[in-house]
DNA sequence: CGGAACTATACATACGTATGCAATCGCGCT
DNA sequence: AGCGCGATTGCATACGTATGTATAGTTCCG
């Protein structure tokens, strides 16, 4: 038999109607269990799986899952932001461990995303990712909500009060950071990294940051703080402006691990000693930041804890009706570039 | 209406039949212009969809390809190599390009996959991703063959004579960083890897970098080659092991960057200059390795042409029936640590 | 002016599953 | 013995689309 075989086949094989064996196979209280042992047998026989379009049509769901990953879209070429990848992980396998199937699509921020998966039967729900300006989401967002699509999103609750969303304690992480600065006894406490509110995640380690030092009564300085973006180049160029500047300061945290790398390059050309002259600490947890020398403290986000609350929101939002937001908090990592 | 509209719907706002909304949608010829604008104003206007589980079940074709990574048992919580996660959004973009969804999921290499995805027709065709001992896919992936189902396997070609392949031209890659090495006027060249016929790959660049040296007349040291896994550690190990033996090297070539970066830094531990004293070369292009200092010259692996090739192979194989295996060039990126 | 050759549309149906409802059977209770 | 009830199973049907076939309308040519 070359066709693949159907639930009429099974029923057949093992004597008993169609709807039976639907029955059998999905765990239906009312088959005996000889007969379910009967289908059970002769499904495994034929190497029958339930053809998920038909079930799908059927039950009107479709077992999968969306996840749209918004890219700037300049960033065609360049990787995936590495935290999102790390979700990924472990996204895949809470779906899988629900009975739902992950389908990743790329968007660009322009276009008319929402229109298509819950809408088109593809998905029972979208997780939506990015960083960037999240005003720009809010219409579609709201056209979502308004076709009761179920969707969850990665990010700042704070920010935009539409549906659901997961996301990291960047406040927590940045006060946490510049506090363990402040511990190791430093008080002139550089900042690298953007502030701009079309990023509130780094607005957020900012202001964590700015919270740490006030408690220690402690006034932010202006000229130590440097607007970088986060690249290797915008490392080195900050650490630079604040030589230009001749800011004195004995330790930096950078709100991006790949900047803080840039800016080690760059103090350690200087012939400036990490952690004794300039202690440094990260964000992110890039593999990078390990593989750095001196090894980088940091601020991780638990992507794991992220990945997966993202599922339940979405799963427990599709099943129940409603979810709830979360902010997770950030867990600092004290490597060599901040000991002792 | 809050019932998501059919295409009956549609028909009766267009004031067709539902036939007739269905091939103009597809772009059947049979349609007159006029009635095909009075359809899309229509479907436009209720935002409608076709519904994937109808139109696959009817059509017997799901429009999702479906891709699987094998993880090593051990490596649950490890991320996933970054190289394929480079390819994934390549992948996908080329997917969507030819109109198909993608869906991601992970498996253990002992698992029943082949079971479960072309046969439930979640998935037209299947991409296979891992890393890992070959020799273990064999049954299944003759179980696949003999179900005619459509895949694709990410690997070596000479391995494993099954099915269609894509592949980097690993034992180039290794002769090209051996080749320039040697350009260099470096004759003591050191190999860092794993070269077991358990991970072909690796088993590659290192019979390329033995041909490289060979046509420069130069024998292979055994006393050069030290085993290493991908890992900063194991890195750091093998340039040990090396001072250990004694060992007299001016270049090494490392065929993972992680490990060339665990390289590096013992190197400049043991108060060695790179590229001066000593030249190195990893292999993978790594994010962290423009970020080490200095920068790690390495051989890319080409994740665009990989993944649009595994995908373009695939459907291939789904549309017309059969599509040819191919091995793609790697390339020598030559940065600082072996730079004049 | 009749019929052939098209064109554009409608009709009927099948894809494979899941579920409401009816039917059957066995068994205990009065 | 009669009746009812629970436990199983079968029957009929609907999910929404795509496509083979038939039909109505049009044009064109002899």
């Amino acid at each position: 038999m070359q066709r693949r075989p159907t639930s009429f086949d099974i029923a057949a094989l093992a004597g008993v109607s169609q709807p039976t064996v639907s029955r059998a196979l999905t765990g239906s209280r009312s088959v005996s269990a000889e007969t379910r042992a009967r289908v059970l047998a002769a499904a495994e026989q034929l190497h029958y799986t339930v053809d998920k379009n038909a079930s799908g049509l059927r039950k009107q769901r479709s077992g999968t899952l969306a996840l749209l990953f918004f890219e700037e879209n300049s960033t065609e070429d360049a990787g995936i932001n590495p935290f999102y990848l790390s979700m990924l992980g472990h996204m895949v396998r809470k779906c899988a461990g629900h009975g739902y199937d992950l389908l990743i699509s790329f968007q660009q921020l322009s276009a008319d995303w929402h229109v298509d998966f819950e809408d088109s039967r593809k998905a029972d729900g979208i997780v939506l990712l990015g960083y960037g300006d999240y005003l720009e989401y809010t219409p579609k967002l709201e056209q979502l909500v308004d076709r009761g699509t179920h969707f969850v999103r990665w990010g700042s609750a704070s920010e935009l009060n539409i549906g659901v969303t997961v996301g990291s304690d960047n406040e927590q992480g940045g006060y946490d950071a510049a506090e363990h600065l402040l511990d190791l006894g430093r008080s002139r406490i550089g900042f690298i990294g953007t502030a701009t509110p079309a990023y509130p995640e780094f607005m957020e380690r900012w202001s964590g940051y700015c919270r740490a030092l006030r408690s220690h009564g402690i006034e932010p300085d202006p000229r130590l703080r440097v607007d970088a973006e986060p690249s290797e180049e915008a490392g080195r160029a900050a650490v630079a402006t604040l030589s230009r500047r001749s800011a004195d300061y004995d330790a930096l945290f950078v709100s991006s691990d790949v900047a803080a790398i840039g800016a080690m390059h760059a103090l350690q050309g200087l012939g400036r000693a990490i952690p004794e002259d300039v202690a440094l600490v990260g964000f992110d947890d890039l593999p990078a930041a390990t593989l750095a020398s001196p090894p980088l403290s940091t601020v991780k986000q638990d992507s794991r804890r992220a990945g997966e609350a993202l599922i339940d929101a979405l799963i427990g939002a599709i099943n129940d009706g409603r979810s709830v937001s979360q902010s997770l908090p950030c867990k600092l990592v004290v490597r060599e570039s901040s000991a002792g």
